[in-house]
DNA sequence: CACAAAACCGAGCGTCAATCGGTTTTTTAC
DNA sequence: GTAAAAAACCGATTGACGCTCGGTTTTGTG
């Protein structure tokens, strides 16, 4: 799923936990931007299409808000290099580790094991039954 | 990056380990979806610019090479995604994890585990001197 | 130097995001 | 209920970029 560059920007002014509707977005944009309300309203008619945004009619104007947060969308990202790439879950997960290994904070590497820790367990869980 | 579909399959075709001319890569697609030399040899043209590719004059024909190899290049696809969408290398990470979790064996999570460790003791090793 | 092989150039096509003018539909207000 | 306003929707244009390939230039070899 490869997007525009206003179409990035405008996903993440929605992970911010806003709902919106076509106006209110335009009018955060316009300033660092321009642009008019109709190419903002085609780039959220886009996203809602590609599923990253839902909407529901409130009055008269679509309140738009994020269909899924950050997190899951940049893992579906990362899922789809791996499948264009043909790499393994596993593969792709140590080629992404061995890049950052050296920016991650010790928070960060504790909390990944945090992760792996929980996983472990769901696996035991698992088998007890 | 985004790379068209013809440049992805030539680069996991050079991801095999090969070295090969314009002759070889395109005897070997022609099969498969046929296109002329021609085709091939601009696609391997522009992986070269793009710095994928690493070639040689041999004789009289360029020889190609992988110029990274596959782990490495989705290494830097996600760190790509990663600044796309104001993500910090911790928590792309964990987006990563967190999808694939469940379809990690017990051996790529020790895989993984193990990476950590080494990066634990690098860190040691680091404040000792 | 001549011939062959490969590199290189340039143009056409398809796809897709960005842009925006214009039209239709929907809401609301009277 | 109808008119005005607001928003949605449609369609066309432009700009990237990958794919494709014909044609020309360069290069290596005998």
């Amino acid at each position: 799923m490869q997007l525009g560059e206003l179409e990035k920007q405008v996903l993440q002014y929605f992970w911010k936990g806003r709902t919106a509707d076509a106006k209110s977005v335009h009018s955060h944009f316009e300033k660092r931007r321009g642009g008019t309300l109709n190419t903002i309203q085609s780039t959220l008619d886009r996203l809602y299409k590609k599923g990253l945004l839902r909407r529901e009619k409130q009055g008269h104007a679509f309140h738009y808000q994020a269909a899924m947060d950050r997190q899951a969308f940049i893992g579906k990202l990362i899922e789809g290099i791996g499948e264009d790439y043909s790499a393994d879950p596993g593969s792709t997960l140590i080629a992404a580790f061995s890049t950052f290994s050296e920016k991650l904070s010790d928070k960060q590497i504790e909390a990944l094991e945090k992760l792996i820790e929980a996983r472990r367990e769901a696996d035991a869980e698992q088998s007890d039954q």
